[in-house]
DNA sequence: GAAATATAGTTGACACTATCAACCTCATGG
DNA sequence: CCATGAGGTTGATAGTGTCAACTATATTTC
């Protein structure tokens, strides 16, 4: 029972992840909080996403998903189409612009990746990942399925 | 290669992490944003802690520190006293109602870790906490040494 | 099929977090 | 002494997290 921390590693890896994507993001002229570029990265893996389905995803309050998807809107990123099967809601989908901007954004992704995983075995990566998904399905009750979750880098 | 998600879950996990311990923080009627709850745990692990070695440690920024203590301070968690070494900057101490909050939310954290490493070999979670600092380090390009986390749960 | 209930999304409000720039005070090295 | 830099403070602003109230549509149930 070492019972090293948890918290601390875990407070500095986010912490110096999101500044290193957000420093590389806005090197690259772009001006895209982190959380909408999740939205758009979700909207771009799954067909017929819908507001709900990205909040499922995250785990974000469907207000600020609201919010986010509005502002993309906003910069001509996504479209929203009525949904035919729940007039409530609408489906979502990538502008040209919002593809180009997001294969941009892919490619910065890579990059913050490849500095921080540099030096480390792929299956140690690898291994890093299914744990955190382990912990995280631990502390949100519902497993919330991770399906070899391709492209979604 | 097999190029898994690395940064899908780590927002996943740092989120629902975050919000665990927020919520158990709020159920025992503790009203201390997490932030608060780091500088106490990073006064109470280092003797002569100056505010600067919480910008170090927690890597933020001076400016956020600088308000989290004087919030620590008016909230009698902390007392602030003069740094015999250097006329610019203080001393910080846990009072003793300090150190008595943050016994009580240290308990919540290892709750919360509990709850967190459910199922998981105990060998596994320390390879975790290990991947994790290496993948920091290499971000923040200093390793900012880790002596074997002691009680920093 | 009408009423009750639940779900998708919106809006408002507010606390927390991150970051930058300007500034003050003191330390340190020439 | 003076220049430069470090520790810390203050102000400003953007981004994130959360709650509550609300609209509109869908679903359940009697």
């Amino acid at each position: 029972m070492q019972n090293l921390s948890l918290s601390e590693p875990l407070h500095r890896l986010t912490h110096a992840y999101k500044s290193g994507l957000r420093r590389a993001i806005r090197e690259s002229q772009i001006t895209l909080p982190i959380t909408h570029i999740r939205a758009l990265k979700r909207i771009n893996a799954v067909t017929d996403c819908t507001a709900h389905s990205i909040v499922q995803h995250t785990q974000r309050d469907k207000a600020q998903i609201t919010r986010v998807l509005n502002e993309l809107q906003a910069n001509g990123l996504i479209i929203k189409s009525d949904n035919p099967n729940d007039r409530r809601s609408q489906l979502l989908k990538l502008t040209p612009a919002g593809d180009q901007m997001l294969e941009q954004i892919q490619t910065l992704e890579k990059e913050t990746t490849a500095l921080m995983t540099k030096g480390m075995k792929q299956t140690d990566v690898d291994l890093f990942i299914r744990l955190a998904n382990t912990l995280a399905d631990n502390l949100s009750g519902g497993p919330l399925e991770h399906p070899i979750q391709q492209e979604d880098a």
